[in-house]
DNA sequence: TGAATAGTGTCTGTAAGACATTATAGC
DNA sequence: GCTATAATGTCTTACAGACACTATTCA
């Protein structure tokens, strides 16, 4: 359409307009569950997704991700950032845009472009939430289970997408700091990769990420202020060194 | 939002509802220009992109990305595609969507919802089409020129952000297929890849790419229907070795 | 024969990958 | 001393990076 019958086509009021733009967010998480051993050992983590028990029309008692209508005066991104809050209570956690969902008919209620978010945020921020509000419309399902669940909408699909996304974001980035405290082991940063991307094995994982030239410049040894190098014994009977992400992010290549 | 006061708010039809949500395209080519000598020689390469000069209100005058109002029967992306056949005549190319403009005020008319698409076109589908359309109010663009340009709305924020993410995929991805033809020597590709890349250098590069175990499958040898490797000398003298992507992906991965 | 591109030889240092081995400390 | 995790040693093969060199064809 040429820009100028656009422009008339919309001035004439010609053409229906959307009924509205929401932003839904797919909210991750990573649980931690000890391994019922007597000994200091590596936890069970398992990837979980936020949803929403839906209440009224349509897809009444349905679940559903999170989200609601962007109003005029805000931003898509304010508006996922804003129901996030709403839904978490916590503001300062990663969330990234990754998808529009706009098939005819996919809402009941009208013509309604949904705008999707991914958020990865710390299993502790949504445990307090779970414990104040003692709502049982709001619940972390496995991702796994909420794939095998029927959604509201095309919630599913949006759904897969999104894990589909921050798998190879997982890869390629360094999101998993977003599950890791600012100072973690080496296990506990394989532990992470793994729980999303179960395949990612590397047998000497680390001695790539900590002796690689190329690579070596992703984490660095966490000090303390004596210039000390920090240790932690969480998991293991020997302290295990910490290591915190420097924000350098090596740029991949195919072809080099 | 809780989903289901969202609900409430639209049947009671409270708020106001987007007055348009349109699919803008950033449609990029690669030109060939030669290089005046008398022999032959790797011609200049040039990456442009297509505008389109605005006749009414808003912004008259100004150039702008093409692109055009969807409609409730279609998605954004049948809209884009429709818009970008509309546009340059052809059909089956590259086209992604790459992110949402809502900023409030972006556009005069009102609050209108823009979602941008980039598309990677032949050099010769374009060249076609302008021939044929001789109208002056469609035109390619070097991106750098494009730049340094007033463009309408929030256009040049987009085309940048367009420019950044195809950037990124050349290294990461192989959209350098896009620009090329099936079959094409190691010179094109690495022109091709430095047109969007500059700082790309790779001195081995005809080596890393056909001798070294990770890489060699992205792309293999041409060969004809007896089975002879295919050559050209298209650009040089000596005749190059055809090659063509095999369309195996290696997974790219910081971690190892 | 010189220009322009295509492609190989060779060398050095470093990384990858596989496995075995040692280290630590709580039980 | 057994166990679970952490970390190092050692060896082979492969790759990276540099640079000089040869190959092809035509004007």
């Amino acid at each position: 359409m040429n820009p100028n019958l656009a422009e008339e086509n919309y001035s004439a009021g010609k053409y229906r307009t959307p009924d509205g733009a929401p932003a839904d967010i797919v909210i991750f998480t990573i649980t931690s569950t000890e391994r019922g051993t007597v000994k200091k050992s590596l936890p069970h983590r398992e990837l979980q997704v936020l949803l929403i028990q839906r209440k009224g029309w349509p897809f009444a008692g349905q679940w559903a991700l999170p989200g609601g209508f962007c109003k005029e005066t805000e931003t898509v991104y304010d508006c996922a950032k804003r129901e996030l809050r709403e839904e978490t209570g916590v503001g300062e956690v990663h969330i990234e845009y990754f998808n529009v969902y706009s098939t005819p008919g996919r809402d009941p209620r009208g013509w309604i472009i949904s705008h999707a978010f991914f958020a990865l945020v710390h299993e502790q921020y949504l445990a307090g939430r779970q414990a104040a509000d003692d709502a049982a419309d709001v619940k972390l399902f496995s991702v796994e289970e909420a794939l095998g669940m029927e959604l509201a909408f095309d919630h599913k699909q949006i759904l897969q997408d999104a894990l589909d996304q921050v798998r190879r974001q997982m890869l390629t980035t360094i999101i998993a700091k977003e599950f890791l405290p600012e100072e973690f082991t080496i296990s506990e940063l394989y532990q992470v990769i793994r729980t999303l991307v179960p395949e990612f094995e590397e047998k000497n994982f680390i001695r790539k990420i900590t002796s690689t030239q190329s690579r070596k410049g992703i984490i660095e040894e966490a000090r303390d202020s004596r210039g000390e190098r920090k240790v932690s014994n969480r998991y293991s009977q020997r302290a295990a060194q910490l290591y915190r992400f420097t924000g350098d992010v090596p740029q991949l290549s195919l072809y080099s």
